[in-house]
DNA sequence: AGCCTATGCAGCC
DNA sequence: TGGCTGCCCTAGGC
């Protein structure tokens, strides 16, 4: 299909009464020309007429306001302003976009951040809280036997006061353009705490190394279009599974790179979109030996881990035609699966009974669900992320699950050109509550336009950290966190990224230059490169100069790990040494 | 520097 | 239900 790309057909402009130039002019930026009026004068209807009335759009949606009373004057100098209007909702008198690097939303529409109307992200109450936009429960869940139960045994293991939280908050190594196409999905190893699989929007699937960070390999044969979730082999770590939107799923050797396809849902090609079947959702049940996959028409499969074949007959388990984005196996109870899709729905089965309709519980949502997530060690709560802007938590499968436990305000806008975000679960938190995401939307840190990397405390909705780099501008909707380390891996666009808490890592001053790989990119390349070899050193120098002026230090506080919104008075001193940041300094400096 | 493009979902008719 | 269109913070290539 075409493109389809508006364009300017007429320059945006006003013509306006010379003598009411001065008091018409409004805003600062708002630009002007003086123009010498040569040709002949159409008659004017009226003097009086207001100028909405000669008011039309160009091609651009932009509103041309034409003055025609000036005209009347003959030879008269007129003037010319290009009043601009907001390319949002197409009126004068604002204007949406950046200024600077804070992005000014468009009033009339509704709060970017949380959806309602009636605010901007600026003022939206969402923003800024610590408390982070929580709508509580309505009620607790302790009204049924199941519920006391679960009180009763499993709390006692969890812990009752939260270990503080470590949060890996510098960049400590990377791959620059590592991909050819955007990061779609990450895996860490399950046993080589070094190793991470990355796959991409073109089917390819990354093994790098971050330890020995040069160590890195693509694999280029694998699908031929999105690889949409992986899992390693239980019973053999050098194996993986790969869902893609090519419709197939692929075991490879992480060792040769040789694949073989277990199961193709598109035998005779393409037919056209309506029958061409993508691969979603994808997991492992090991005790079971299957893997579960979902695709495009709401359907489940069943693979058999021994035979490489698929097993009984597909069953819909999501409204007919719609995406299942996601499936997940309950790490404990091996029977429970939890799917989510594009039907606005969560859905939790019982894997000995299959069927369509069946499912235990639907959990509704406003919107398309991106992920759901069994919580990680005792697999009874679930972690969803929706497209409505929101993370929603059930706090125990045993409970009610009416309606979630709580709802977190968080910006992860869907967006055609990213990976979806996903809020993933911290393996290592035995309290289970410390989920990593993405966010959308952008801060001004210094200058410049950043997307952090949000840590939050499921549990109470509080933002514990944002995490973020000032060398990295794009957003980062994929994150992993290690399921041993203090690791956090994150994919933006096409490069990686390895976190490390800072007082771990080595100061930015003394890192190590090969920690940073520069890979190919046309942009980045010079004479005498290869492509996709691209070490080049004073690539890496630039990023530890830029990165130099941004050295922060911990304050005591975990939510301190903010940057500040530094002066240049500030970033001067910043340079020479490290700096505490007061969170309500920041906070108020940042308004 | 600025245009073009890949491309998913929602809302409308 | 199906086809068409718009889309507010993309990112990279040309």
């Amino acid at each position: 299909m075409a493109p389809r790309t508006r364009r300017t057909a007429f320059p945006k402009v006003v013509i306006e009464r010379d003598t009411d130039s001065e008091q018409s002019s409004s805003s600062d930026d708002e630009e002007e020309v003086e123009k010498e009026e040569e040709e002949e004068c159409p008659p004017s209807e009226s003097e009086s007429e207001p100028e909405e009335e000669d008011a039309t759009k160009n091609g651009n949606g932009e509103k041309i306001e034409v003055d025609l009373s000036s005209k009347k004057k003959g030879k008269t100098p007129i003037t010319i302003s290009l009043k601009k209007v907001c390319k949002v909702c197409k009126k004068p008198g604002h204007e949406a976009g950046f200024k600077g690097a804070t992005y000014i939303d468009c009033p009339m529409k509704p709060c970017f951040l949380c959806k309602m109307p009636g605010h901007t992200t600026m003022t939206c109450p969402h923003r800024v809280a610590i408390e982070h936009g929580v709508i509580p429960a309505s009620r607790p869940n302790t009204h049924n036997s199941v519920e006391f139960v679960f009180q009763r045994q499993l709390r006692p293991t969890i812990p009752p006061i939260k270990p503080a939280y470590v949060i890996p908050d510098q960049v400590c190594c990377a791959v620059i353009r590592y991909h050819s196409r955007r990061v779609t999905c990450l895996e860490f190893h399950p046993t080589k705490n070094n190793i991470l699989l990355s796959g991409d929007k073109k089917g390819q699937v990354g093994v790098w190394d971050f330890d020995k960070v040069h160590e890195r390999m693509v694999y280029q044969n694998i699908h031929t279009c999105i690889v949409n979730n992986m899992r390693f082999k239980s019973t053999n770590d050098g194996m993986i599974y790969a869902a893609s939107s090519d419709g197939t799923i692929s075991c490879t050797d992480l060792e040769t790179g040789l694949s073989s396809s277990l199961m193709s849902l598109n035998p005779n090609g393409w037919q056209g979109p309506s029958t061409w079947r993508m691969l979603y959702g994808m997991d492992i049940n090991s005790e079971k030996g299957v893997v579960v996959v979902a695709d495009n028409f709401g359907f489940l499969y069943l693979v058999d881990t021994r035979s490489n074949s698929k097993t009984g007959e597909a069953i819909l388990i999501h409204k007919k035609g719609s995406k299942v984005v996601g499936l997940h196996c309950n790490p404990v109870q091996p029977d429970l699966l939890l799917s989510c899709g594009n039907d606005h729905f969560a859905r939790i089965w019982d894997m000995r009974r299959l069927e369509a309709g069946s499912s235990l519980f639907d959990l509704a949502h406003k919107r398309v669900v991106n992920s759901a997530y069994f919580s990680p060690l005792s697999g009874s709560k679930i972690l969803s992320t929706s497209q409505d802007n929101r993370l929603r938590i059930w706090d125990s499968i045993f409970g009610n699950m009416d309606a979630p436990s709580r709802e977190i305000v968080h910006s992860h806008d869907f967006n055609r050109h990213l990976t979806p975000f996903r809020a993933e679960w911290d393996p290592k938190d035995p309290s289970e509550s410390l989920a990593v995401i993405g966010r959308y939307i952008s801060e001004n840190y210094n200058g410049a336009a950043l997307h952090p990397i949000d840590f939050i405390d499921v549990s109470t909705g509080q933002l514990v950290a944002e995490v973020m780099d000032p060398n990295i501008t794009t957003i980062s909707p994929v994150n992993k966190l290690h399921p041993r380390d203090d690791i956090l891996a994150s994919g933006s666009s096409r490069s990686l990224f390895i976190w490390r808490p800072k007082e771990k890592s080595e100061p930015v001053e003394q890192k190590d230059e090969s920690k940073i790989v520069i890979c190919g990119g046309a942009k980045k390349k010079r004479k005498g490169k290869f492509d996709g070899e691209n070490d080049d050193d004073s690539d890496q120098e630039g990023w530890l100069s830029k990165t130099k002026n941004l050295k922060f230090k911990n304050s005591e506080s975990k939510s301190a790990r903010r940057p500040r919104k530094a002066k240049p008075a500030q970033l001067k001193e910043a340079s020479k040494g490290t700096q505490t940041i007061d969170v309500a300094e920041w906070i108020s400096e940042r308004d």
